[in-house]
DNA sequence: AGCACA
């Protein structure tokens, strides 16, 4: 049966992920990808034993979290069907707002945070998702971006740029795989900010253009995406 | 399968 007794809710909640992508690379993609259907406050997602394997994106907006539940439900995410729910309770960073936050004091959430903690500092990341800006819509072309991006003719290779540091190959192919007639991405570890996306045609590559111009992996990455030169 | 917020 499926998780159709759970009220609407502005997180959702999201299982069968796959446990081998790292933390921060996890909640960047999550992030990314939730980005397309509404403002994210927070994503939250722990690799403890209990709950590696999932994660919680919280919109601004129930409707946006419902339009993210029908689009993404047995979304290819890194070579699992992502599943979809709401989540069953009101996430902290939502309470906080309400002024109905109460923290809490549990042991077992203690011994969780302990263990999780040396974890952390194994895989020697940083830095989560920002929770404020909008996505998608608002573009704003860099200068470096806008200036080729009007010049260039056609082609089936786009060229990406202001990309976050951290952005993955993978990264970019959830996004951009979702466009009919994705081929590849290809990056170059000398020249970190940029990428190239293939597709089968002109018209493929025009329409995940137009999709994606602007879009922001982070809040304060647009991405810039042209024709790639020939 | 597993619903938290270090």
């Amino acid at each position: 049966m499926l998780s159709g007794d759970i009220p609407p809710n502005q997180t959702i909640y999201l299982n069968n992920l796959n446990e081998k992508v790292k933390k921060e690379e996890l909640k960047r993609s999550l992030y990314a990808l939730c980005s397309q259907y509404g403002r994210i406050l927070d994503v939250v997602a722990l690799k403890t034993q209990k709950l590696r394997g999932q994660a919680w994106v919280v919109f601004s907006e129930i409707t946006a979290a419902t339009n993210a539940f029908r689009g993404l439900q047995d979304f290819d995410f890194y070579g699992k069907k992502m599943r979809v729910q709401y989540a069953k309770t009101k996430s902290d960073c939502i309470a906080k707002e309400d002024g109905t936050y109460a923290p809490k004091e549990k042991r077992k959430k203690q011994e969780e945070k302990a263990a999780e903690k040396k974890r952390r500092t194994e895989e020697a990341q940083q830095s989560g998702p920002n929770a404020s800006a909008a996505n998608g819509t608002g573009y704003q072309a860099s200068r470096l971006g806008k200036a080729s991006q009007e010049q260039l003719p056609p082609n089936n290779i786009l060229f990406i740029q202001n990309l976050p540091d951290q952005t993955t190959p993978m990264m970019l192919q959830i996004l951009f795989q979702q466009y009919p007639g994705f081929r590849e991405v290809r990056m170059i570890e000398a020249k970190p900010g940029i990428a190239f996306v293939e597709f089968e045609d002109d018209n493929q590559s025009n329409v995940a253009m137009q999709a994606l111009q602007g879009f922001k992996i982070t809040p304060e990455n647009p991405m810039a995406i042209s024709y790639a030169k020939k």
